[in-house]
RNA sequence: GCGCCCGUAGCUCAGCUGGAUAGAGCAACGGACUUCUAAUCCGUAGGCCGCAGGUUCGAAUCCUGCCGGGCGUACCA
């Protein structure tokens, strides 16, 4: 409806120019919104602000000469205004808008789908936690919000791969080792003096008990150095089948598991820095090895080899990045805590390295989640405590709520997660809003069975059937449906999903407190419209929650 | 110190590429169920868009400075 009446627009401004009217033929893209107001109209255009300057002339005498010049064979219009200090307002024949309803119908799980991607490979990356300990609520935004990214860059048209990367390397595995077989000794009764940086948590002591009861090895033949990297792998490879589990319950799932070990056992370290060293990206100082990143936009020159000879979490990092892009991505989005912050600079350089552009290579930084309970804040601490796993809130309160309550906010905006106020079963809760919409009209729909429903309709009959003014507004709403996907998806933004969905939620549950769907004394062809209004909007209910990971229930 | 993010109704937050009288939810107050699920709806009230300049036809939005808050600034991960 939009592009129909831009192409009306732009043509009776071309018009309006060969009669000289207007003096210059810049005619730019006409921009079209829908007033916030519903007095200006269905339809707005400021493009005789616009071209004012070019013109050279007062923006209501171009509106005044594009409107004189609009052509509409069709009679789309019933009405066109100019006003405000140019503004041009639209206000289209009402039974337009049944239109919607029949695309709805058509497409059914793919209405809201484009091809904006135009088939891109692109790598969501996300959650990534370290296999050193379970997921905390702060992981649990993080997954919400990539899987979000990954579904909505889906629907446009991308070609999407959701990716975990596994630190299984380095020292702070070694510290998990450490940290569990130091539990393990205390469980043999040894004097143990347990260090501030190991694992405080009370799941590495399960993890000890559980190789000392179910006699995993013979950790107390082995030398010291052997039993903690017998410890260690087995620890991560324990917490990493956690995580595994608790994304599962929370219904995300990931296409590849990637390594990081397995970037040191093919040589893809050693490589890339050998390739950095050559191409002199990498010099030494201080027995250390920098990278020169502060060329390439970061504040100052990185390590990747300590002067211990160990390589830095960076090394494996420019590796990973390389390896990414090697593998075909036109993007690659990481999803980061907003503390890693600091670590995006030197990664933007790094990617310039490689040789990719900087753009290509997107951090979407996640701010933190405050749990509360009641509005009081619950302590956050690693140590095994009150509800601070993700596990533990995704039981308490359910994987719809928990997902639905880290979507509503821009990511970049610290979130206040309160567990009572996900459990309520009221009107303060969001989620409930928009799933009822959907149960309410499942329970229509069984019960129109009942229903004398006119089965020859067509709405392909010009005919205007849905005229109440909550049906023109559901409908609009509706056909507006593509155009928010395409903006969450091109913002990076999926809150846009949420704050769409309850909108929408709102003008159904309008719609429905004043009028009937199914009802005695009402033409079956009325019947008929309004069955197909509401399976349209329990469709997009449906298809929006999807995006979000919420499921649609059919009763509550 | 430097860098990034934020400051919008009592609270939590939206506000697209600058547009008309700045929006929503919650809380508050007042109404609405003999009807397809009241987990709902309707109404009222609530604002110096942190402050001060600048850009222009027009600024919550863009630029500069200041104030206030968060985060980052490792040969940590």
């Amino acid at each position: 409806m939009k592009e129909i009446l831009a192409e009306m627009i732009t043509r009776a401004a071309f018009k309006a120019h060969e009669q000289g009217v207007l003096p210059s033929d810049a005619i730019p893209q006409p921009g079209l919104e829908e007033p916030k107001q519903e007095a200006h109209g269905d339809f707005s255009t400021n493009i005789a602000m616009v071209m004012a300057k070019v013109q050279k002339m007062a923006p209501r005498k171009i509106a005044e000469a594009i409107v004189d010049n609009l052509e509409d064979p069709e009679n789309f219009l019933v009405k066109t205004e100019i006003a405000g200090p140019g503004f041009i307002n639209f206000y289209l024949r009402p039974s337009l808008w049944q239109r919607v309803v029949k695309g709805i119908l058509d497409k059914g799980d793919e209405y809201g789908r484009s091809q904006i991607g135009a088939g891109q490979k692109v790598q969501v990356e996300f959650v990534s936690a370290n296999p050193t300990g379970p997921l905390h609520v702060g992981h649990g935004r993080g997954a919400a919000v990539g899987d979000a990214l990954a579904a909505l860059l889906d629907m446009c048209g991308f070609e999407v791969e959701r990716e975990y990367y596994i630190n299984d390397s380095g020292r702070q595995i070694r510290t998990l080792g450490l940290s569990c077989w130091l539990r393990y000794c205390e469980l043999k009764g040894k004097e143990v003096d347990f260090p501030q940086d190991c694992y405080q948590g009370d799941y590495i002591k399960d993890l000890a008990k559980r190789i000392q009861d179910e006699n995993l090895a013979d950790l107390d033949s082995m030398q010291e150095e052997d039993a903690v990297l017998w410890c260690a792998r087995f620890a991560a490879n324990d917490i990493l089948d956690g995580i595994k589990k608790d994304l599962k319950d929370f219904r995300v799932v990931h296409d590849v598991w990637f390594s990081e070990q397995s970037l040191y056992d093919d040589n893809s370290v050693q490589n890339a820095l050998e390739h950095f060293e050559k191409t002199g990206d990498i010099y030494e100082k201080d027995g250390a090895k920098w990278f020169k990143t502060e060329d390439r936009g970061d504040e100052k020159d990185r390590v990747v080899v300590r002067n211990n000879g160990l390589t830095t979490y960076f090394a494996s990092d420019i590796a990973y990045h390389k390896n990414k892009f090697d593998r075909g991505f036109d993007r690659v989005i990481d999803v980061w805590g907003a503390d890693h912050h600091g670590y995006i600079a030197r990664m933007k350089a790094a990617v310039d390295a490689v040789g990719r552009n900087k753009d290509a290579f997107e951090v979407v930084l996640v701010k933190l989640v405050n749990l509360l309970r009641d509005g009081e804040p619950l302590a956050m601490t690693t140590r095994g405590g009150t509800f601070e796993t993700l596990a533990d809130v995704v039981n308490e309160v359910g994987a719809d709520a928990a997902r639905f309550i880290f979507l509503s906010r821009h990511y970049e905006s610290p979130l206040d997660f309160d567990l009572e106020l996900a459990k309520k079963q009221t009107n303060e809760n969001p989620v409930w809003y928009v799933q009822y919409v959907h149960a309410r009209i499942c329970s229509i729909e069984s019960k129109a069975k009942d229903f004398p429903v006119s089965l020859d309709f067509d709405w392909d009959r010009d005919e205007e059937i849905l005229k109440e003014i909550e049906e023109i507004r559901l409908m609009k709403a509706l056909a507006r449906y593509p155009e928010i996907v395409e903006g969450a998806a091109r913002t990076l933004e999926p809150h846009r999903i949420v704050f769409y969905l309850r909108e929408l939620a709102s003008a159904f549950h309008s719609f429905y407190h004043d009028h009937m769907v199914l009802k005695e004394d009402q033409t079956p062809v009325l019947t008929k419209a309004r069955l197909d209004l509401v399976t349209t909007v329990r469709q997009v209910i449906r298809n929006g929650l999807a995006l979000l990971g919420v499921s649609a229930p059919e009763s509550m």
